[in-house]
DNA sequence: GATGAATGAGGCTTCATTCAT
DNA sequence: CATGAATGAAGCCTCATTCAT
């Protein structure tokens, strides 16, 4: 019995070690890159001693990868949560991806600082975690390429080199996130961000027609920076 | 003299050194990426001293820096040398950025190992570096918002937040460049991926239109793919 | 506690190896200079590891000084508690003097490598080293200044430039000292070198006079050495 | 012939290199001391080749020795010039002595760098070095030895430990120089400074007595001091 | 003889990792 | 489990020295 209870309190207490770990590694990572971080600073800035690091974690990289891995789990939850049915009309389906787009944004930006972190210096961790955000990255442009495929199907896309239209959405999206992380899109928010985006994407930047085109609430929100 | 012979000659060796260590150093942050890299393999693989190396550079970031400034140099002049002049209707204005882009791709194209480098690692070499990098995104960015509005202005550009235009642009065409540097856009090669992607730039993924649409070229040239 | 404990054993072994180290160092400058010296034969001789050495000090300097700040703490202690009070007469005066030169001249004698170290090799270690050196022989010769005055004034000692005399005085020492430790003087010992380097001071070599003179017993001394 | 000319010329350049050189090191030793003093300071300072100083010499001990050389064949000489004959009465005694430390002093004062230099870095050049420079010390003691056994002899100087005493005369004039130099005896000068020393050598800072004691005019140049 | 680019041995220093407590 | 002193492998960099011109 007061082994079980011993035991418990060992657990708990290697378990908020490890998040206190954890979030040291974070502040660090975001303060002065990967690569210039030591190990001692990340347990001077969690408080511990320097051989408890090597209990919870065998190097730098894992410690790192834990932190992904934790901001990959939460990211794929929370969009699974939002985007689980297909769009029947071009309408709607601009809905659902400003839907998906902005929960999105908006949960990548509570979490700015690591989000900042892996994209930058993601790549230069190791071939492999380059290889892994990679993954991602393809991942997301199937994920889009699926959906135009399926609207371009329905009549409601124009044919096109789906795979191509799609990374470069990714690569579209990513920036903008960049940039907006940077606060260069504050004058219009996420929800402008997003819908500009979202029209951009539907309509390109070409002539307005006058069959179809931006919808009137960005128009709307437009004329009221300008 | 001979005292001028001797120092041509000894100006040329140097540099004949130089340029021995910047494509050594090319190859081996080529090979293994910026951090792994140690200055030991840059010499060896240069076939020179340790010291000669910091005869010529301080330290590895230096010479990465000027692995970097030479291509920023080569890739600026090829551009300022194609873009002189501003179009002045939509069909030419496609045209323009069909040739910009494609002119750049191919001189991107040659140097692939070295842009990957530093798109990949550069933010992670140093604060500094990673600025400079930012300040090349976001002066592309400005340039093409500066396309933007003067096509707007003419009415051959729809209205829009051409800032947020212009990053997102960027972003999709530095994803294109990636994705085609991995081989995944050898179906359609480089004339067709810029083709593409002005194409999405101009009238998005939306239903086509029959005032305008993508060029006929275009759609054949995607018919025969399909 | 435990923590207690532990924290206090800690301390205690960084504190031996911190002893450690000091000794070897001060074995290792004796045998073969400051200069000649390298982190690798310290930490060789103190049976540690070569990273242990910085742990501990910054660098060869650090240790240097810290070997010569210890020493003096010792010397200026030790002179302090025999110097306390001024004497009220000549007699008096020189006996005061033959016992704080023979004290110190025992104390140095019982560090004899880490003197002839720091006199020999001090000024070479660092223009700041040289400066804390040059201030001790000033503070010395100063001192010996202040006693001369006090001489002059009550009529024990004549009239002289008593900066000059006391800078002589110390420059004599100096060199006494360095002369005795290489083994020149051992037909006299401490003692007797001390009072001959006394009666020196107090009356010159210049033809003795029937009022005043060497002591009997210094004379004796001397004679019999003859 | 026209080897003849040649070869004079070429041994002409030479020497003039080799003087460059030499002055160069003066300079640059002097400037930060021995050991932080690199080969390439020197030939900069020079303002010839890094080559050039070993066709000269074979490395830095050997350039400082060679100075030092210079200095002690210049010193040497100018003493031996002045102090040709023993004198043979006490009062002519110490005019010699006043004369040939007077004279020294003026020699080294206008090598002042230099001599500075020898006196503080020397010891730690070399063990070898260290020992030339000892053996000096140890030469001057016995130079003086050998006057003060001649003048104990011929009844005008107190019967004494003459080695001992030598050796602290030595002591007192060097440390008396450094002081000099330092430029804390601008106030009494070169003459003034030596005759105090020698009637500190000669009488002591005993009390003055009646039948001999310092001369007439030292007190007197005193007494205005004050 | 003079030059200065090239060399590479060798010392310093860092820092991830271990281990005794 | 947590600690932090100790470790030493490994890289960086310097600088005396060489050598082709």
């Amino acid at each position: 019995m007061v082994t079980d209870v011993r035991r418990r309190k060992d657990e708990e207490r290697k378990e908020r070690t490890r998040a206190l770990l954890l979030e040291a590694a974070a502040t660090v990572f975001a303060r002065q890159g990967y690569h210039p971080t030591l190990i001692s600073e990340i347990v001077e800035e969690a408080g511990v001693g320097q051989g408890t690091f090597y209990r919870h974690f065998p190097d730098k990289r894992a410690i790192f990868g834990a932190l992904f891995d934790h901001l990959v789990d939460q990211v794929v939850a929370e969009i699974s949560r939002i985007a689980e049915d297909l769009p029947s009309d071009a309408e709607q389906y601009r809905e659902v991806s400003v839907r998906v787009v902005a929960a999105t944004a908006r949960l990548l930006r509570s979490n700015r600082a690591l989000v900042q972190l892996f994209l930058a210096e993601g790549p230069s961790v190791d071939r492999d975690f380059g290889a892994r955000l990679d993954s991602i990255y393809e991942q997301l442009a199937l994920l889009a390429k699926g959906y135009l495929d399926h609207a371009v199907e329905h009549g409601f896309a124009r044919p096109c080199h789906s795979y191509l239209v799609g990374q470069m959405l990714v690569g579209a999206g990513l920036r903008l996130m960049q940039v907006y992380f940077d606060g260069h899109l504050d004058d219009i928010g996420v929800e402008g961000s997003v819908r500009e985006a979202v029209d951009l994407a539907f309509f390109g930047f070409g002539p307005r027609r006058t069959d179809a085109g931006p919808s009137v609430s960005t128009r709307t929100a437009r004329r009221r920076r300008q």
